[in-house]
DNA sequence: ATAACGCTTGAACAACTGCTCAAGCGTTCC
DNA sequence: GGAACGCTTGAGCAGTTGTTCAAGCGTTAT
């Protein structure tokens, strides 16, 4: 991190702009990325997670183990579904959701992190 | 990850629940959590983060940058700077922004990472 | 002092989010 | 087949979020 010791430059400065301007990502990894954040951002789905690093579970047992409705929970394991963070497979009447990879471990490990420095 | 063949219990799953309890953090760390990844979770704020990369700006900077109100990009940075990922210093009539740590980074990493796969 | 500049702030508004409720689907068991 | 069960889905609603607009604050320059 350059930090420059006085503004030679009032108001606006063009050749950070420029440069600054060169680290943006393109629009659609942005607009992924954010997606991906927006997902982490809500205390359900960050307990849904947790409770999956355990074992796979059926989705009433995250609805009893969470409090909730079996329908809040079902509508929250489709937006972790469509993101590709959880899956699940079918056993007899009940649907067993549980993590998709080891993304969710480490992004959340970094979360904490910062929030307990 | 345990991954269990069968499902000898239906329905509800005491043991898993009981054990799946244990993973669950407290609350107020779920909430912090839940809180900085809303942070990351909009667009807007990503860029800002990612212009920040190469050095320190002033908000009209910024503003230029992304093409958006100096307004818009006031009221991102103040929840940017409550969530202490940025710092800041004013220099003459200019405020100055920058990261505050390298948390971001490594943050924002992870979930390149994860979309990118 | 007074004006100009860079930035902040609060209110207002549209867009979005998460939950509830009711209905429906797919599988299993009788 | 039909009932029961586990889960999903869509509409609706309250609460939240991001931007704009207008006004105001603090510093600098005259």
């Amino acid at each position: 991190m350059k930090e420059l010791p006085v503004c030679a430059v009032p108001e606006i400065h063009p050749d950070r702009i420029t440069k600054a301007r060169e680290r943006l990502p393109d629009e659609d990894s942005l607009f992924a990325l954010a997606d991906l954040y927006k997902i982490f951002g809500d205390s359900t789905r960050l307990r849904i997670l947790y409770v999956l690093f355990e074992s796979e579970l059926c989705v009433c047992d995250i609805a009893e183990l969470l409090g909730m409705t079996v329908s809040a929970i079902s509508h929250q394991l489709r937006i972790l579904k469509q993101s590709r963070l959880v899956r699940y497979r079918r056993c007899g009447k009940s649907i067993l959701y549980a993590l998709a990879d080891d993304h969710v471990h480490t992004i959340l490990g970094e979360g904490m992190e910062h929030i307990h420095e």
